[in-house]
DNA sequence: CTTAGCACTCATGCGGCGAGAGTGCTAAAG
DNA sequence: CTTTAGCACTCTCGCCGCATGAGTGCTAAG
């Protein structure tokens, strides 16, 4: 990238632009920023530094008679730059914890509340994406039969969340064999997540082609089919949709207000866009189109994922316009983030009390 | 109610309007109508017609100069006239039947594809509440340890919803006593449902102060703590929200449909309202201020119960603009209704075949 | 009772206009 | 060479007035 570096007070120029913006959402002119900037330069110095700003692609004009807005490389300037998170107020520090806290101990119950408080605290759009089961340790399996060839399988991970899906079996299997079948494999498997115990399985229903005991046979049989890959978690935990609908950028634009409606709603498909989006890990910023996914343009996402275990369980984040207070809100996602992850090691925790 | 029986010509003419407004969304105007109307009576005519209807609640004129559009009870009367159920075509209810059977044994699957089916046969929002956990009938209980005192209560109905809570116990239990436990409950309390099995487990409590088998002891603790009462099943299933501002209703009404995208988003609120909307059995339909909640002012609701061996289990149903097809909605509701009513027999049916 | 005719009302859309904000350029000052 | 003052220019926005057209209510005739 040509980044010519710009010099210091260009930066600061640019920040301060950003930032008016950000905090009043009009088009900030050369006179605004005069009278904000301590240096006390005037006018028509700041409109030679926006001019060079616009050219260099930081700030962009609507029209010729109006003030400048940041593009999206004029955010990504601000974000990399005021990073230094101004921090939580210790009210709002103890206002996260206590809520997350008393928030009863079910995971699910958890993300929800998380994802209340990020909606809350920032005014976005909220989202908790859930632990991904594939990657879950198995806490325990039970069978519960439903009719001759369908068993409803319940799996329990070692964070207590629960999943469960029917069956259908290639042959049929008694109640008797379903409940031997589900000690085998809670004896066998506790403690693996769910692919590990997959490819385990897999593994050993090849070697013992000839299986002499039926009561390992049909736990196989019955292992696989509760491992399957496609044990769907598409579990979001989305919060504060509705929110968007006051924020001037979409009330005046319905068909954008719609268009990211409609995605925030299929569930599936947003997980996916999230997925692609945070493949990395820790704090995550993205700035509008530097997703290259059509639906978010002009939207922003800060994420940060949580832990247990030093194990990635899943992302939380807010979502909205591009215009957003960037400084707060990392801030704010940050300290949930962890805060969730302290939350979920303290309840979950105590792996192998059992 | 002073309904001085409107004469047979009044009546058309009313349901004319409501028909041509409906189907285009702008006030009918008297020559509009006349054009339409087959009995060629003269728009002079027609406008003392809609002024007497206007007279009597059921018309209203936005401005002097505007043509008319239905009240509240306007649509109610065409409503009640003309739902004759104009029915579906065979096409569409074998695509309803299809897309039920083929979306797998689990209930909470087939609940949310109903309400897909919904929401893209209607181009509406469409509701699905789950079966009141309360009401359902046991078909398993289980616990998992978590830590001495936090126990993991998994319940399973008869119909294969699972429901998991985390309970804090007042003492500690040994995983030997859970599983006990387990066992007894299952044995005594398998057939009824949660509240009969609530005040059974307390009867018994107070019968059997003096408890000496500690393992009945430990079952009717672990139980009472399972089936409590603030078991939540805050479950509604919800799809199209995002196309309601597709609807001119809205789209040129932000506050409104900014209020309303609230209201569905606190679903134990919305919950609330329907239950309280749809308190009678079989189909409802509800037009904007019928129901006495200020959130619903504009929107109609079209519901209808699902039932599972004579109990109801929940309701389905859309909600839009009062200006919807009522005639054809009507049919896809009370329709999927049914279906879904016999799918969930066929696929949970059977019920003591264990 | 129905209908034609007519005056009246009112929302809507369009063009023009002035105000205001902000820019870019130029020339002078530091 | 950089900064600044001055000035002309551009463009949006809100407002006003006007013409238009849809639709009504009333009246009088069929």
């Amino acid at each position: 990238m040509n980044r010519p570096d710009l010099d210091p007070r260009t930066q600061d120029i640019l920040r301060q632009t950003v930032h008016t913006f950000i905090a009043f959402g009009d088009p900030v002119g050369s006179r605004t920023l005069a009278k904000l900037n301590a240096q006390g330069l005037s006018p028509a110095t700041i409109r030679n530094i926006m001019s060079d700003l616009e050219e260099q692609g930081y700030l962009f004009q609507p029209h010729t008679s109006a003030g400048r807005v940041p593009t999206d490389k004029g955010y990504r300037f601000y974000v990399s730059t005021v990073m230094d998170g101004s921090g939580l107020s210790f009210a709002e520090r103890q206002m996260i914890a206590g809520s997350l806290k008393q928030s009863g101990g079910d995971v699910e119950g958890l993300l929800q509340e998380t994802s209340h408080l990020l909606a809350s605290m920032t005014d976005m759009v909220s989202f908790v994406t859930g632990p991904n089961i594939q990657q879950s340790t198995l806490k325990r399996i039970d069978f519960v039969k439903l009719s001759p060839r369908r068993v409803l399988v319940v799996l329990v991970s070692e964070t207590a969340q629960v999943v469960n899906r029917v069956v259908e079996l290639p042959e049929d299997f008694s109640g008797d064999e379903l409940e031997r079948s589900a000690r085998y494999l809670n004896a066998e498997f506790q403690g693996f997540t769910l692919s590990e115990a997959r490819e385990i399985l897999l593994l050993r229903l090849r070697e013992e082609r000839a299986l002499y005991d039926r009561v390992v046979k049909s736990a196989l049989t019955l292992g696989q089919a509760a491992f399957a890959e496609n044990t769907t978690s598409s579990d979001v935990y989305l919060e504060g949709t509705s929110r968007m609908l006051k924020k001037p950028e979409f009330s005046s634009n319905i068909q954008r207000a719609q268009q990211l409606f409609a995605t925030l709603e299929e569930k599936n498909r947003l997980l996916n866009i999230l997925n692609a989006c945070l493949e990395g890990s820790g704090l995550q910023i993205i700035i509008g189109s530097e997703a290259r996914v059509p639906d978010l343009e002009g939207i922003s996402l800060i994420a940060a994922s949580y832990r247990f275990m030093d194990r990635e369980l899943g992302s939380v984040g807010i979502m909205g316009p591009t215009r957003m207070e960037y400084a707060k809100f990392i801030s704010v996602v940050d300290y949930i983030a962890r805060s969730l992850s302290d939350t979920i090691s303290q309840t979950a925790g105590r792996p192998l009390d059992v």
